[in-house]
RNA sequence: CGGGGCGUCGUAUACCGGUAGUACGCUUGCUUUGGGAGCAAGAUGACCCAGUCCGAUUCUGGGCGCCCCGACCA
């Protein structure tokens, strides 16, 4: 991609009405726009670190047997009305409208009720269980307060899967290896290091459930890390002594820190399926309900997140993993022709290679074109200019770290990580 | 939903009961070219609706919107 076209340009000041880091970062490079309170676009730098983001899920969520699949927004009240979730009182968060024809509808802000509905022309026999569809699909939630930049929106993508297991051993079982996929997660995303699997109140599903949550002053919530474990325990349990039974953890010793919530893994056991009818006959051909999970994500807020948290003074820092760019080419011609032939060639032959790399071809100036390098946080910058042309090398900084090396096309080639490497620099 | 604050070119800000200035960005030209250049010439703005007033961007009321704190977050 030449800079010279791409859709947005950076700005020198964020919006005064953004407080929240993430935002006035992601705002000021250009890879979102807020739309309105709550309510932001992915603009295409955005949306390429959204679909990096999305990419490490999915081959996650594959490798632990999902299947991707993709659910209607629109929700049908019926459904609900069987759980009892439709109601206003006992789900605020809902956004209604209503058909031209008549009638409710609703948009989706979870989706057990229209799966678990769905799930019962899938699942009759014992031999259809396990399984575990799941979704990148959009959630509405008529917050009452939308805060903190893209971490609590009105509207965002997530991704939900659900796991219909024949008993709770069964389930058991997957749910162990739901939250191995997630450590891989954000540890490729680069969040690894301050992630903690975190024990916290199951809602009115179960009486607990699995949050993971990062470590980070932005955070909206309370944890208490147990270094030694690396788990952590929500200040909604904390004072509950039956965690510390369950898990063996020494309250005495836990530290307490913000955190954000960046995943969370439920227990649903037979509620739903309970309400909505999903049952399977098991071996002795007895129906038997199924024992459902629910798995939860939110791609663009672990992006905001590792805004948050990996960025420094001059701007965003992105993991090679989830980069909008492998490279950033910055060419310094200063309008001599062979510096800018040179730039050319570079471009050429390292997309040639399957590098993804953003060209700075732009007629502007040195300090014009690094401020905006280092804002925009892309992994490796390479610079071409009269100098590099005449040591026959070219410049190759790294963002994080600020490592300069010299290397030529063949080398800088060999060498780049091209996104795949996802290693957690935190 | 309770409390507080705020709405001025694209962005950030200033001033004012007599229709608005500055910086960045944008357009044109010349110079400049390894850390957000210089000069010159331009274009672009008072959230909406009422009221008071000879006159409202300014004062009053209402609406809408935005931010922060709290509550909520299945």
């Amino acid at each position: 991609m030449r800079q010279s076209q791409l859709f947005t340009k950076t700005r020198r000041e964020a919006p005064s009405d953004e407080v929240s880091k993430n935002a006035q970062l992601l705002i000021r490079a250009g890879f979102v726009h807020k739309e309105m309170a709550g309510v932001y676009d992915l603009l295409p730098l955005g949306l390429r670190t959204f679909n990096k983001v999305v990419g490490i899920i999915r081959e996650e969520m594959n490798a632990i047997g999902g299947q991707e699949l993709h659910l209607s927004a629109l929700q049908d009240p019926a459904v609900w009305q069987k759980t009892d979730r439709w109601d206003d009182k006992k789900v605020d968060s809902w956004f209604k409208t209503e058909l031209k024809t008549g009638g409710a509808l609703g948009l989706g802000f979870t989706h057990e009720e229209p799966l678990t509905n769905l799930m019962r022309e899938q699942v009759s026999s014992w031999r259809d269980l396990p399984t575990y569809p799941y979704q990148f699909q959009t959630k509405f939630r008529n917050e009452t307060r939308a805060k903190s930049g893209l971490m609590r929106t009105r509207e965002f993508v997530m991704k939900d899967l659900y796991s219909f297991s024949t008993n709770s051993t069964q389930h058991v079982e997957f749910y162990a290896k739901a939250a191995d996929a997630y450590k891989k997660i954000f540890e490729r995303a680069g969040l690894g290091g301050k992630t903690y699997m975190t024990f916290a109140s199951g809602g009115s599903f179960s009486k607990y459930s699995h949050e993971f949550q990062t470590e980070c002053e932005a955070g909206e919530d309370i944890i208490y890390i147990d270094d030694a474990s690396k788990m952590a325990v929500n200040k909604e349990v904390y004072d509950d002594p039956e965690v510390y039974k369950t898990t063996g953890i020494n309250k005495a010793t836990l530290r307490e820190a913000k955190a954000i919530e960046v995943g969370n893994i439920f227990t649903l056991g037979t509620r739903f399926s309970d309400a909505l009818g999903l049952t399977y006959k098991n071996k002795e051909g007895t129906d038997t309900p199924v024992f459902m999970g629910s798995y939860g994500i939110g791609p663009a807020r672990l992006m905001a997140t590792v805004a948050e948290l990996l960025s420094d003074a001059k701007g965003l820092v992105w993991p090679a993993s989830v980069a909008p760019f492998d490279v950033h080419l910055v060419e310094l011609s200063g309008g001599n022709e062979d510096v800018k032939k040179e730039a050319e060639e570079v471009y050429r032959e390292l997309t040639a290679a399957g590098v993804e790399v953003l060209f700075d071809d732009r007629d502007a100036r040195a300090g014009e074109k690094f401020a905006d390098s280092d804002l925009m946080g892309i992994p490796l910058r390479v610079v071409v200019s009269q100098k590099t042309l005449a040591e026959g090398k070219f410049e190759c900084v790294e963002r994080h770290g600020g490592h300069t090396t010299h290397k030529t096309l063949s080398e800088l080639i060999t060498d780049l990580p091209r996104g795949k490497a996802g290693l957690s620099h935190v």
